[in-house]
DNA sequence: AGAGTCTTCCAAAGCGCTTTGGTCTTTTTG
DNA sequence: CAAAAAGACCAAAGCGCTTTGGAAGACTCT
């Protein structure tokens, strides 16, 4: 059923059906019901494929997937998949997901623009002046950034957290449990959310006259292995930390591990707060000792940005306003006063 | 630059140059030469829309996400993805993912099947007779199932792992260790790959006249917490099980939590065997005893549910064979003896 | 040499929608 | 009451590609 058919069996012209059922002023409200009825009781749907063509607009938003075989995609992305899904589905809105070289991503937004195969991008795990966003900036295709990319004399449309306030806080409290001795594992520093955690936490130490030493800080890719590693080269040391703060609830399975096979035990030798990113398949309050977290689900991200990209594909949202989410700092039993 | 333009450039007909460029038979070999080189030289990429309206072809493969405010997305997508996303970028396949009301996910189904929006599906986690593999099979949409569905009178193409055999042979191991009361922490079990699993540890004691008893079969969705309770569950009871049969590592995750909260060992008191798909963030061999496995990458599986998909569009597969991939069973320390 | 066969190319008809630029009534306005 | 404005509808021109149904010329064959 097109519309053609459509139209001939109403004795209307295609221009007045398709008016009539894309809420177009010009068409009496009787013809409209009369349409819009026939419309649903034949199962009409327009077909997307010419609508594109006639229009440019797709019904679908964008996502770059850096691919390799070396390449791991953050098991954050299913998460942060499950609110932009959810959002996405109530508004008929598909998501597409272009695989790219992850060292040539710049050819598969230019093909993605240029073949206007989505009415919006979004980018995510963003560096100080990413590429992408430049790129996507000036292809002049709606985006919204999850994070932030600093380093840029242009303003852009972003949702993050308050990484920086969040990290902030925790070695604040640590700081006044007495820690002196703090360690930051972090996730990989070339992406602006490690950047800013680590700011947060140096920031609070400063504020107490301490320091971050360089051996006290971490930068890895965030898996268990990795944070049993760094765990393990912070607490081996001459001067071990009596505190850690932990960019993620899996390298700190590792950093529990770490703990356990040096024969320490949390609080007592080691302080720990991790950030939760809030899975739903591993809970920080079930940790063998209870973990303290600062605490964002990046599913809410997910459903924000996708809200947010549906609003600017209709012309609802514009500029370049960027939104920093609050972060909750949740007090567990991992943290307690430091060791004399 | 457009076909129109380029063919006027090149004083030849749109006929001709679009020819020339899809591989036709029917054009001078020097007048290929020259219409591809100026194309590349131009930087002439036929526009989608237009083609696919022409042609009904999108160089996209579906998948219809479940969603909705209580499902979680399955952490081993992303790694499925990642398989699928790498072979799909090398064959210049996008991956466009339809959010679905996971209740009514037909409706989704048909829509992209009746607007051809994707020139190919896949099916994942399915169900005995499922609802999905029956739709898709009668919509007439080339798909590739990435496990089974069984209790059809029909044969439908899937790719699978022998789930059956895998448990099967680490029940046979532990049994052959003397371990007389065996227990299975299994997934959901409405789903086919649990069901084969059990199945596959039923058998394997039923050829030493054992039997898994009720009560030492879980069945619950795949999280840490859930590994947890379940063990603590088989482990409190009068008669608790020498050894358990896990199907992720997840959950895994919680067994060692619970072993280690009840003051036993593994493997002193208990063995452990579970299923590894292979994630790089997490692996068997840093447990802190390490675990003995069976593994299969869900990765390689995404790169060839991709490949499958990708031979079924354009025609080099037909026909509904399945395949079924081995699992290696992998030992390590956390089994032993049945303790005495 | 005329009929048949390739080879190589083209004009034009879709694909199914949106949108421009009308036309014909009916209503409002000065 | 004539002129202007508004209301309701339509024919046809795109959007940019693929594909059908030739056609012209070169070659082969008897």
């Amino acid at each position: 059923m097109n519309l053609k058919q459509l139209s001939h069996m109403l004795a209307l012209s295609q221009t007045t059906v398709s008016r009539a059922l894309n809420g177009y002023p010009e068409v009496n409200e009787e013809t409209r019901r009369r349409v819009v009825d026939a419309a649903k009781r034949h199962g009409y749907r327009p077909n997307p494929s010419a609508r594109r063509l006639a229009t440019g607009k797709t019904g679908m938003i964008g996502y770059v997937l850096p691919t390799g075989a070396s390449v791991d995609i953050d098991p954050h992305f299913v998460e942060f998949l499950s609110g932009l899904g959810d959002y996405a589905r109530s508004h008929e809105l598909d998501l597409v997901l272009s695989p790219a070289d992850a060292d040539d991503q710049e050819t598969t937004y230019r093909r993605i623009v240029a073949n206007r195969q989505v009415d919006a991008v979004y980018i995510s795990s963003p560096r100080p002046a990413d590429r992408r966003v430049a790129l996507v900036n000036t292809l002049g295709i709606p985006f919204i950034v999850h994070g932030r990319s600093d380093g840029f004399d242009f303003d852009y449309p972003f949702t993050d957290i308050d990484n920086e306030g969040a990290f902030h806080e925790a070695a604040r409290l640590l700081v006044q449990l007495g820690h002196r001795r703090l360690a930051l594992i972090n996730g990989d520093d070339r992406e602006t959310f490690a950047i800013h955690r680590e700011r947060g936490m140096r920031r609070a130490l400063a504020a107490s006259g301490l320091a971050l030493g360089e051996r006290h800080v971490c930068s890895v890719t965030m898996t268990e292995e990795n944070g049993y590693r760094a765990a393990r080269r912070l607490l081996e040391q001459s001067e071990p930390p009596t505190a850690i703060a932990c960019s993620s609830l899996i390298m700190s399975l590792g950093v529990v591990r770490a703990v356990r096979d040096l024969g320490l035990t949390i609080p007592g030798d080691l302080s720990l707060i991790a950030h939760d990113d809030v899975f739903p398949w591993l809970k920080p309050e079930n940790f063998s000792v209870p973990l303290s977290t600062t605490r964002s689900s990046i599913r809410l991200a997910g459903a924000r940005v996708a809200e947010r990209l549906a609003a600017r594909i209709s012309g609802l949202e514009e500029g370049a306003r960027g939104e920093v989410w609050p972060v909750d700092l949740v007090v567990r039993g991992s943290v307690a006063g430091a060791p004399t």
